[in-house]
RNA sequence: GGUGGCGUGGCCGAGAGGCGAGGCAGCGGCCUGCAAAGCCGUAUACACGGGUUCGAAUCCCGUCGCCACCUCCA
């Protein structure tokens, strides 16, 4: 069975052959550090980090490019608005505190780190030789005001609109701020000539004067650098297909390059059926969700939507993904305690288990994560029945059920036996207090004192600490 | 005006012509000192109106409602 992926610029869902045998090429749009992380750059990040260990699961080599857009309006906005309340920072100060707080929230939620993370402060001689080609082959200007400015001409490229299948004639005129000497209103600037507002140290030397790159041309020449004039797959948010993904598959393919074979858009989060947006003050923020859930439980519920669905959160969306989660957690503990060594499977220990038929057929499905972590469930399920059942040959099942569904969370990245999420939720000193109540209250049960036995339960519960018996003794969570 | 998407049981959320994915919550049962956990069972679900078909949540037409993008956005 071949990889299917939805093309978002054809549309369809269509067979993934990667360009080189065995070489997966992927570009995704990482944030503008501009402000704090919030819900949607995570599950942005989130979709594209399990794409690729998908990818890297069925053996192919993956180089995974995401960039770091560290110069554009709004970084040098927030830096002027924080300077004009008293404060000192600079543009770039803000660009890299913002950028630590985008990797932290990544860390935290177990997003693999990508092949390289480029910057575009990096990369600026490579975006000036793009915007040189493009005025070569007569797709980009200068602009008409004499100054540095330089524009792609929509115009000289009949082509544009190709990406998100609009006319160009029919697209809506850009209110755009400074139409400063555009031949037409869509044209998009290349190059934006510095402005005697802005700081020294946001402009950089061009053929056409000193300048800053426009928003678009950044992705263009980073992509090409690392993955080649022609990739396997471009993704990003859904917000960005146009303007942002029009523009740079206009730019390269008008400069000459092939650029990428498919698009990947995923979908957005909303609140009470409403878009989350900063101007609708509705933001949830990363570092707010990771203070309210375990990140892993983060990580499961921003996967238990369909990657290009509308993913809605609620009040109790996160409670919901806890428990749903717990229920896995809880089998690998039974598991556990019934032998089977959870550290011998997996990506942590080695062999990688054969993965249930029906789990990779969702993922080879356009990564079909809701019905890869029905399987999961119904693995949970009877895994517990054979858990309950008990019998000598159950124990061989036990032990292909287990090591069935540590593989398949590994593939997720949601295997909580996997060292990264292995935070000492459960210290040593906590493990003894707790095992002294837990001896007393046995042993106040073996005396039928289940008045006692109760009061204990209830302490340990009031504490956040809740207990299940079991033939073989008596397991504590921490709720 | 243009482009795209959505409407599934109390909630979240898959599916895309024929056995009701999965999870959360609820109800009944088993188990338990009681619980918890687990297991088993449990739902006249597919916005509305027509049509096509032996059969439609799924295809077609229409209607209503919601959302996104159209040069700041994950």
């Amino acid at each position: 069975m071949k990889q299917r992926i939805y093309d978002s610029r054809a549309q369809a869902v269509v067979d993934f052959e990667p360009r080189e045998p065995g070489r997966v090429s992927l570009y995704v749009c990482g944030p503008t550090v501009q402000s704090a992380p919030h819900i949607g750059h995570l599950r942005s990040v989130l979709v594209y980090d399990q794409m690729r260990r998908w990818f890297e699961a069925t053996g192919l080599d993956v180089t995974m490019i995401r960039n770091v857009t560290d110069i554009d309006d709004k970084i040098l906005d927030h830096a002027r608005a924080g300077q004009e309340a008293g404060g000192t920072e600079e543009w770039w100060a803000l660009a890299y505190r913002v950028e630590r707080e985008f990797t932290a929230a990544y860390d935290a939620l177990g997003v693999l780190p990508p092949t390289y993370e480029p910057r575009a402060t990096a990369n600026i001689a490579e975006m000036v030789a793009l915007i040189e080609r493009l005025i070569e082959r007569g797709h980009a200007y200068q602009a008409g005001d004499g100054s540095a400015s330089v524009y792609f001409d929509t115009a000289s490229w009949p082509e544009y609109g190709a990406l998100t299948r609009q006319r160009r004639d029919q697209m809506e005129d850009a209110a755009d701020s400074e139409p400063v000497g555009k031949r037409d209103p869509r044209d998009f600037a290349l190059w934006k000539a510095h402005r005697g507002s802005e700081p020294e140290s946001a402009s950089w030397p061009s053929p056409w004067g000193r300048g800053r790159p426009g928003w678009h041309i950044e992705c263009s020449a980073m992509a090409s650098r690392y993955l080649g004039a022609e990739f396997d797959i471009h993704g990003g948010g859904l917000d960005l297909r146009f303007p942002h993904h029009e523009n740079e598959l206009a730019q390269s393919q008008a400069a000459g390059d092939p650029f990428a074979r498919h698009w990947i858009h995923n979908g957005l989060v909303n609140t009470g059926g409403q878009k989350m947006s900063k101007s609708l003050g509705n933001s949830l923020f990363a570092a707010d969700l990771l203070a309210q859930a375990r990140p892993i439980v983060l990580r499961y519920f921003l996967g238990s939507a369909h990657y290009r669905s509308v993913l809605e959160y609620s009040e109790t969306s996160l409670a919901e993904a806890e428990a749903a989660f717990s229920r896995i957690e809880g089998f690998l503990a039974r598991a556990a305690e019934a032998g089977v060594d959870l550290a011998g499977a997996g990506a942590s220990g080695g062999a990688s288990p054969e993965l249930p038929a029906e789990f990779v057929a969702a993922m080879r499905d356009d990564f079909a994560l809701p019905q890869a972590l029905a399987v999961i469930h119904q693995t949970v399920r009877a895994g517990n029945s054979a858990l309950d059942a008990r019998t000598e040959q159950d124990a061989a099942q036990i032990h292909a059920y287990t090591y069935q569904i540590l593989g398949m969370l590994d593939v997720l990245g949601l295997n909580p036996n996997d060292a990264h999420w292995a935070a000492a939720e459960r210290t040593t000193a906590l493990d003894s207090l707790v095992s002294d109540l837990l001896e007393q209250r046995s042993e106040a049960r073996a005396s039928r004192d289940f008045a006692k036995s109760d009061e204990i339960r209830d302490a340990l519960h009031r504490a956040g600490i809740s207990l299940e018996d079991t033939p073989t003794g008596t397991r504590w969570s921490l709720t």
